[in-house]
Parts: C-alpha cells; structure tokens; sequence
RNA sequence: GCCCUGUUAGUGAAGUCAGGCGAUCACGCUAGAUUGUCGAUCUGGUAUCACGGGUUCAAAUCCCGUACAGGGCGCCA
C-alpha cells in the first residue's frame, strides 16, 4: 500500500478513481452499521468510510480503529449523497469508500484532543509536546516559520549574501549576556562558551573579503526567560562590507517586505520612517515605541521646577525630570483604576504616579492641585494641551525611571484603551543611539549595543573625555513596540578600537586577552564594514500573531530553562565527570 | 535574586473568601445500542483535591514550607 494523495488533495474532481491515504485518526463515529472516520495529515482532513454493504471484512475491522491510530486506507473517491456534505470542510464534497485498511499503528489515548479549540495548560501540552505538534494551529506556526525561513534567503541570497557558517563552540567573552559554557576534555578545566551571537566571527569574515554574509543561526543567552525570550533563539545575522547606515537598512526594509508578501501577503510602504533615540525617549520614553497610537510625553519640569510640590521640583533641582501623560478624555477613570496605574508604574520603580482630572468648567481635581500657582498651572494646560475630561499622569524622578514608567504605562494606556489597530505593522527605525551608559551598580560604562559599534566622527574626540554624549551608529528596528532587529556600523580602525574598549574600563592586558585575535584582525586590512540581525523568532510570533514565543518554536524550554518532554537538564554521570575533571560541589 | 498568579479525575473547570466534601459538571475513555454522521446520538460504567508539615472533633478549604508552571522587575553588551 503506497500512499497516493493527502488528506486535503482530494475533490469532485477525483470522483470515481481509486486513491490511498495515510494519516491519524482525528474521530470515529460508529453508527453500528456504516462507521466513519476523520483522517488528517498535516495538510488537512478527509472523511473516510466503512460500510459493511460495501466490504464486511473491513468493516469488522474498523471497529478495532481509535483515536490516533496510524491508519493506511485504500479506497474509492465518492461524492457524498445529496444532503450529506460538509461545508465547513475543504474535503466536505466528497468521501472515501474503504475496500482496505491497514492499521499502520496503535496509539494511546492522547492526554488532550489534537483540536485548535481546546482548552489545556501549558505543561500538559509541553509535556506531550509531540503530541501537541499535531495541532493544526501550531502546525501553521512552524510552517510559516519555514516559509519565513525560505523567504528570507531567497532575498538574501538574491543580493548577493553567502550563507556561511561560524562555530558553536567557541571563546567565552564576560561582557554582555550570561554564557551556556561548555566543558573541554581535551583540554580539562578549560571551557568553550556557546554563542550569543556569530558578532565577532562575521566581522572576521568581513575582514577575509567575503563581502557579503548572513546566517539564520541558533544563540545562547544564559539569562531568565520572558514571554519573548528563550534561552537559545534563532537570529537571522548579516553583515556587509563597504556600505553605511542607508545600505544595511535598504537591504532590511527589502527583506522585510518580501518576507511579508511572501507569508502574509502584505505589501509593506518602504523605505520605513527613522526617529532619533532621542526623540524616542522624549516623546514615548522607550527606545521601541509602538507608533500605532499616539499619547506622547510632554516634558513639564521646566514649568515646575520651583512648583510648592516638593515631589516636583525636588526631581528637578537633583537632576532629574517631571513629564505629563495626557489620556485624553478618560476622566471618567474611578479611584480604583488611578490607583491601579500608580501600582502599574512601581514595578518600574516609579515611587508614584500623580494625575491630575480635568473638569467640565476647567477646574482640576486632583491631590496635587493645590500645590500649583495659577501661572503654572495655565503653563501646563498649554503644554500639555488639557482639556475638559481629560486625565494627566505624572512622573518625577530620574529621567530613567520617569521614561520607562510613563512609556510603559503609554503601551499600557494604549492597550486599555482600545487605541492599537491590531491588523497594522508599524515599524520605524531608531537611530543614533548613545554608545555607552553607566552601570550605577558595577560604577563602569558599560557599551549600549556591543563593543565593536563605531561610534559617529564627530564624537570620536569625546570617548575619554565625555563618554556619555557619544552618539554611536547603531540602528534598531522598532515592529509594533517591539524590537526585531539591531545593528551597527563597526569599527573598523585598530586604534579607535581600542580607544573604545579603554572607555569600557578594559585595561591594555585585559582587552589584549579577551579581544587581542580581533585587534590583530583590524590591523590587516579591515574593510568598512556594518551589519544587523534580525530576532527570527520575535518576527516570526508577530507574523503567526501569537502572544507567546513558545507557539512558534516546536520544543521551547520553560521559564526555567527545561525542557519537559526530555527533562532536560539532568544530571551528569561520575565517570562522564571524571572525564571533563569536573566535580559538582553541592551546598544545600 | 525579587514581586504577583496558579496547581482539584486523562483534559478543562466549580467548590477555597465563610472548614462539615462521602467533592460537582462538561469533555475524554470504556461497554452496549445505533446504516449518514461530521463537536454524532442514546443508556450504563470509569477515575481527582501537586508534595511535606501544622492548626482543628473535622481541612480541597485556614497557616507554614517545598516543587512545578505562567506573567513581570532585576538581568538580557
């Protein structure tokens, strides 16, 4: 018996012919004389039939069939009789009379029924993941994941991109993200890392002249797991030599247009806008402003900074900013949902979160509205633009916290609100980030994007002397408040790399250790060179539009790091310790 | 590391606030009936309080701890 058609092929159109198909048994229903079975695969569902009229041996047979067998049938295409088709199914015109069934294999009543509709928790369905892979939802997810895939290097390869790849076990590099490290034989106590990223292997490859490379590669972070992040992604990574900022971002915006044509259908409008970190902070507070709606951030503290509201003007004298939210026409929030938006921004660790009711006659009601002079007050209104039923929110600490709160407290508002168009993709470029931040908690500067960003010429000067104002060449791609790629223009000049890493704190023997391959690298003959890499994984929910990044990857770990079907991670046994000259030291 | 939420038959839920449960419902599974269903139908059956400790005459319910899962903060150059 050899399969002839799939379980979604078959139409009006086959009437007549003899087919086989091979597939799981998505339901039986026995009517005591004809029984009828629902076949699937993974492009779809044909309705088979066994009638003991037709073929009685097969029939009694059939009666052995449950949920999930593995089931071969050889049989004839019928058209179904008149009031008996189904139009909810693509097969729903016609069905197959069975004259043989090879039962291929037995299965196990599986824990949840293999339906888009059901209702289970997520360890049942990781635990059984094999099972829950049948699902026709999930099955669209990892098909258009592949279908993404495809995509993406038929475009790159169409510009001229080589698909090369760079090592899995490699040097371990304690900047940046935790390392996945792995233990050497060979080489006992010594240890390789696992990627985070092929960063500084495709500059090398930059530096051997390839020109042009990109790789839909696997990496690993060593850190706590989000609903967008697992502990190894897929990255699709490229880099590029001899081009600029305007270059790598085309060649993006080209990608990802097609990719959306491609899977979606979606013709994109490119070339994508590009907003400044800056602007960014200023007006949304987040460095991935989701542009789909508006309520931007006005900055007040000029207008308070000697305001009777100590909170206020207290931020303002210690360096710090006061920015206002306007919800426009949202007075109508109780004290239960104001307080509740005070405890929304705690968690980024605002201290509170002042607002301020515009009434019908123009008078405020608000805990802070004595505080404020008339002046001020008139001050605000314009600035803020205050208008009758409307609701202002306020923020007053350091900058830092006062964007991520407000900005969060935005997507928040945004969300609650109704005010997200969910069928738009808005994306924007963010550019011209800082090149370094300060850590408060190691006291050292530590590089916003990575190390090896060039910073923009005109700072070049001000990396030992005003580290903090260098504007780096460093680009995100901003999807739906949600960022799915960055990159940078490198340094590709020996001495401004170094000059860059001593900003880092490095000392000469330090970046010699960790980076010294690189710098010898750059010393001969290093094109001008940049890249980007897009978070595959990211994209691809936003393209499935599923909420979870465990939806579109077929065995994700959870939140920590393990994997439930395998039970992964386990112990190692003594001799393989032995072996690796590990030894495990247990405090508890 | 921290905060929050959850864990009740195979699956999903109710019961927990206010202790009285000998735990309810649906689906599944199973046996029988049934020749046109497609979320088949009808009849019967089936199986559960995450783990450990405590309070109490009595604990699914209250308290403490643990494990696991999820969301978030920190972290993620």
């Amino acid at each position: 018996m050899r399969r002839t058609h799939t379980c979604e092929e078959l139409n009006e159109t086959h009437v007549g012919s003899e087919v086989v198909l091979m597939g799981w048994v998505q339901r039986r229903r026995d009517h005591g004389g004809v029984i009828f079975v629902d076949l699937r695969d993974r492009d779809g569902l044909t309705q088979v039939v066994f009638n003991p009229t037709e073929n009685k041996e097969v029939h009694a047979k059939a009666h052995e069939i449950r949920s999930e067998y593995v089931l071969g049938v050889r049989g004839r295409v019928d058209k179904r009789p008149e009031g008996m088709t189904n139009p909810k199914m693509v097969t729903g015109m016609i069905e197959i009379m069975v004259s043989d069934l090879k039962i291929l294999n037995q299965a196990k009543t599986p824990p949840f029924m293999i339906e888009d509709s059901i209702d289970v928790s997520e360890n049942v369905r990781l635990q059984h993941r094999h099972i829950d892979l049948r699902r026709p939802n999930i099955q669209k997810n990892i098909i258009l994941r592949h279908k993404a895939s495809v995509s993406i290097r038929e475009y790159l390869n169409s510009q001229g991109f080589l698909d090369i790849e760079t090592p899995f076990l490699t040097k371990s590099t304690p900047e940046g993200a935790r390392d996945y490290l792995v233990p050497s034989r060979v080489n006992q106590g010594n240890f390789y890392a696992l990627p985070q990223s092929p960063q500084l292997f495709k500059q090398l490859l930059m530096m051997s002249g390839f020109d042009r490379y990109y790789q839909i590669v696997r990496c690993f972070r060593d850190e706590d797991l989000r609903a967008d992040r697992q502990p190894e992604f897929t990255q699709i990574d490229m880099e590029m030599s001899f081009i600029g900022e305007e270059d790598i971002m085309a060649v993006s915006e080209g990608m990802v247009a097609k990719l959306f044509k491609d899977v979606l259908d979606i013709d994109l409008k490119t070339p994508f806008p590009r907003m400044t970190y800056d602007d960014a902070i200023e007006k949304y507070g987040l460095d991935k402003p989701d542009l789909r709606f508006g309520l931007e951030l006005t900055d007040i503290s000029d207008i308070v900074k000697n305001a009777k509201f100590k909170v206020f003007s207290n931020a303002v004298k210690k360096g710090g900013i006061v920015k206002a939210l306007n919800a426009k026409g949202c007075s109508s929030f109780t004290r239960k949902e104001l307080d509740d938006f005070g405890d929304f921004v705690t968690v980024y660790r605002a201290k509170g979160l002042a607002w301020v009711k515009v009434k019908d006659d123009g008078d405020w009601q608000s805990p802070i509205a004595k505080f404020f002079t008339d002046e001020e007050k008139q001050a605000m209104v314009k600035q803020i633009n205050m208008e009758p039923g409307d609701v202002v929110f306020f923020g007053a600490d350091q900058p830092k916290i006062v964007n991520e709160a407000l900005g969060h407290l935005r997507n928040h508002l945004g969300e609650k609100l109704g005010l997200i168009n969910k069928d738009e993709f808005n994306f924007v470029w963010i550019t011209l980030f800082p090149l370094l931040e300060y850590d408060e908690t190691e006291k050292r500067y530590q590089a916003l994007h990575h190390p090896f960003t060039s910073p923009v010429e005109e700072d070049y000067d001000k990396l030992a002397s005003d580290p903090l104002s260098v504007k780096s060449r460093a680009y995100d791609l901003v999807l739906n408040g949600s960022e799915i790629g960055g990159g940078s223009i490198r340094i590709h000049d020996k001495d401004l790399q170094v000059k860059a890493l001593e900003a880092l704190g490095l000392e000469k023997e330090d970046y010699e250790k960790k980076f010294g391959f690189l710098l010898t690298a750059l010393e001969s003959g290093a094109p001008p060179h940049g890249g980007l890499a897009f978070g595959f994984d990211r994209l691809v929910m936003i393209l499935c539009g599923q909420p979870s990044i465990r939806d579109i990857i077929p065995f994700p770990k959870t939140q920590k790091a393990s994997c439930l079907l395998t039970d992964a991670p386990s112990p190692a046994g003594r001799l393989q310790l032995e072996d690796l000259g590990l030894k495990i030291i247990t405090d508890k």
